[in-house]
Order: structure tokens, then C-alpha cells, then sequence
DNA sequence: AAAGATATAGACCACATGGTCTAGAAAAGG
DNA sequence: CCTTTTCTAGACCATGTGGTCTATATCTTT
């Protein structure tokens, strides 16, 4: 396919640093098959110039004064254009970039790569494709399994787990409970009376250490009680 | 630096499919800088060698009968060995990959894929590195991406989101009472009379139309309340 | 057989919680 | 300037909730 024959792809750029703007406004043009619809330092500027131009990419700037990327991104999305959002930055910030991703960034590049590769991120994007250089991804990964380790910490230190004390019946009335039902609701559900299910109740507040059923609820939820029937079978 | 003197990194392969097995472990021979210490047709017999010969390493494939790799990688972590888990795979499942690389696997490689490509991933991994190949990590994000998307859609659709009427000041006391606290407790932050907070609560309750504050705290957390804050702060 | 843990359930009481109504002051919006 | 909303706060009452104690039946464990 000749390049003559293929419709250049809209893009804008959105970066404080001007210097940086013009640069990637210029290798953009010398590469030939992309359209610079424009440019804005600013992210209110850029969202007036995503409004009238749709383009089919922004380059956008993490590290801004004022509103910062990750904000720019939501509102980009907010405007409902299926705009694309490589996201440019000048250092490789785990957190933000797993922010970034989080949020829809279809890339992440950084400013300090060669310009070879910006382009190819450029045109996977533009595929559909989501572009991570190995680097970031990388440390991404890092980022993202350092997460769930902490996560899962708490639920599987089960010697600290108040919940492992519970007896097999105080668990069904606790579950009852994270639903928000009363005590003769629960009395109903479990063909008791309501004085066991105090009684029950009771037992578990001693267990769990903590005064009433809206601790208690907390306390099962921060605790993984709910999670265990979720996490291996989704 | 000569290869002679870099000490041979102890590798263990798993996989179900024997003539795979050896292929890869002649390939690894042949590399010369891996020391295959043994190879293992399922995950029991696996885990027992990694006990005895404690691998840096194990390549472990995802798609076998009985235990499956994502059990796999869990056991083997519970070894506490710090042994570094290289997922093998004949397909590109998203689901998989994001569950692999979420529950610890240090990579990600197809079987398909050339067979320096592995030699390099297994060099990365051994560095401390997390590696996925761009096609993977491509396929990985949009996985991500996706189950926030689904996970946001309550949470934004503010027309239907009944915590977008509260007032600030309703807000604050909904906050205080996701700590499980007490009005007495609650009035006492605030810095207002005990029956101001009542008022709010009730007010809370109408809005959110629930009857207690139990179910008040739990519509908060389910309709993301909480991740408000901590979502663009942390 | 005895001891311990668990599930059941009653009584009694204090008080926290929830429902409803009223109402003034301050702030926001038109 | 007036209206609406929000925040404040009191009174009153019904009831849900939590604390404590006692007690029986069952089941497991020693």
C-alpha cells in the first residue's frame, strides 16, 4: 500500500512545554501520513480543539501544571469521541502509569525514547492496539502485582484473621448481616429465633473485637470475607 | 563478560506434553548459560523437585489436565522459595494471562514464539525483570482496561448514582459512618449536636432509600463512595 | 464417661437508632 | 429581593440493637 493512498490520521498534541510541541508537530509532519489538527499547552485549550477537530489520537502530557494528565484523560473520555489517548511523560512513574492505563490510556511512551518509537506507538494505537513499551510495562507489572500482593496480605495471614475464629453458623449469620438484614430477618432466613441470632451475633462482635454490626460488617469486608467466594471462581 | 564465568542458572520445566518438555530443555542445553535441574509432566511431581533442587526458575505450562498452571503458580509461591515462575501457554487467552500475571508469574510466553525469544524472556525474568511479549501485554491490557471499564460503569452513571444527591455536608457524616461510627462519635468530629446528625442520617436514608445505616454503608461501598478519594489521591 | 465446643433460646435492661415533625439561620440561586 | 436549599437543632416516641446471664440439647474429643 503506497503512502499517497492512505487517509492521514488526525492527531493533536497537548503538552505545557512548547519547545517539546513543536518538536513532535514537526517529526509528526516530516513522517508524512499524519495531520497535526493542533496543538494546545493546556488542557482546557486542547479539549475546545478535540471538540472541533475529533481527532483520532492525543498525544497528551502527563506531567502538566494545573490539571494534571490523569484528569485531562478522564475528561477526554467524558467528551464521548472515542478519542485515543497516548500518554507522554518524561519519567517512568509506576503509579502513574498504572493510573494512566487504568483509567484508558491506549499508551504510555516517554519522552527520552527515540522518535522511531513514538511513531510505532502512534500507529498501534491508531490499530487499535494498546502500546506499553517493554520498559514501562515492565515496571508496570512490578506495580501492579506489588498491589495485590498487599491486597491479598491481609486475607491470607489467616493466624491474624479474626475472621478464622467464626464458627461455621456465626459465618452464615455475619453474611447475613453484609446484606444489611435485620435481626429477625436473619431469624427468618435460618429458621431461628431471634434470641440466637443475638446470641450468635454477640459471638461474633466478641471475635472480631468490635462493638456493633456496622463494625462488624466493615470488618468482613476489609477482611476478605466476601472476596472468598468470589476469588477463585471468577 | 565470558560466559565460562557466569555461574549456569538452575531451570525446572513443567509441562505435560513430554516431547515439548525435552525440546525445550535440548534447547536450553544447547544455550549453554541454564542448568535444566530437572522436568516434570505435572504439578506434583513439579513442586517436589523444586523443594529439592530450588530453581531460580520454573517454566511452567498453563494448560494441563488435572491441576491447572494457575493453581500451579499459587503452590509454588506457598514454597516460599522466591522461585520465579515463567508462564508457558499455547494460547492467548486474556483471561488467563491477566490471572497468571495477577497471582505472581514473573512472565508470559507463548509456545508459538521464536525460540530466542524465549531464551530472552527467561534472561529477563532471571534479572529481576517482568516480561511480556508486546503481544501479550497488547492483549493484557485491554483485558484491564475492560474490567474497569465495567467496574467505573455503576460508579458513573451519576443519573442512576443515588450518592450524587447527598449534600457535602451529608457526605461527611455517610464518610464517618463507613468508619462505624456512632452518632455521639459522629456529632463529636463535626463539631454539631447529636440530633443535627440524626437529621443528616435520615436525610442519607431517604436519599440512598435504605433503612439503616448498615445498608447505608453498604451502598456507599458498593456504589463507590470510598474509591472517590482514593482513586485520584492514592 | 467427662469435658469442651456449638447451636439453640429465654429474660431483663440500657440505650442507641430510626421516624416524624417543627423551625430558625445561613447560603445559594434566580 | 425572594425562594430554595442546606445546615443546624430540638422534642417525642417506637423499636431495634447490644450486654449479660442462664440454660438445654447436641456433638465432638479426650
Amino acid at each position: 500500500m503506497r503512502r499517497e493512498f492512505k487517509k492521514k490520521s488526525k492527531v493533536l498534541l497537548i503538552d505545557d512545554n512548547y519547545e517539546h510541541l513543536v518538536g513532535i508537530r514537526e517529526l509528526l509532519n516530516l513522517e508524512g501520513t499524519f495531520d497535526v489538527v493542533g496543538i494546545a499547552t493546556n488542557i482546557n485549550v486542547g479539549l475546545n480543539l478535540i471538540k472541533k477537530y475529533q481527532p483520532e489520537i492525543v498525544l497528551l502530557d502527563m506531567n502538566m501544571p494545573e490539571k494534571d494528565g490523569l484528569q485531562g484523560i478522564i475528561e477526554i473520555s467524558k467528551l464521548d469521541l472515542d478519542t485515543k489517548v497516548l500518554a507522554l511523560s518524561g519519567y517512568d512513574d509506576a503509579d502513574l502509569i498504572f493510573r494512566a492505563m487504568k483509567i484508558g490510556a491506549k499508551g504510555y511512551v516517554l519522552k527520552t525514547m527515540a522518535s522511531a518509537q513514538l511513531i510505532y506507538a502512534i500507529e498501534e494505537v491508531l490499530n487499535g492496539k494498546i502500546y506499553l513499551p517493554l520498559a514501562l510495562s515492565s515496571r508496570f507489572f512490578e506495580y501492579f502485582q506489588q498491589s495485590f500482593r498487599e491486597e491479598n496480605a491481609k486475607q491470607e495471614s489467616e493466624e491474624e484473621n479474626l475472621l478464622s475464629y467464626l464458627t461455621q453458623r456465626e459465618e452464615e449469620v455475619l453474611e447475613l448481616l453484609t446484606q444489611g438484614i435485620t435481626y429477625k430477618g436473619v431469624a427468618n432466613k435460618l429458621f431461628i429465633s431471634e434470641t440466637t441470632v443475638k446470641t450468635h451475633v454477640n459471638n461474633i462482635f466478641q471475635k472480631l473485637q468490635v462493638n456493633d454490626r456496622t463494625q462488624a460488617v466493615l470488618y468482613a469486608i476489609n477482611n476478605g470475607f466476601l472476596s472468598k467466594k468470589i476469588k477463585l471462581t471468577a
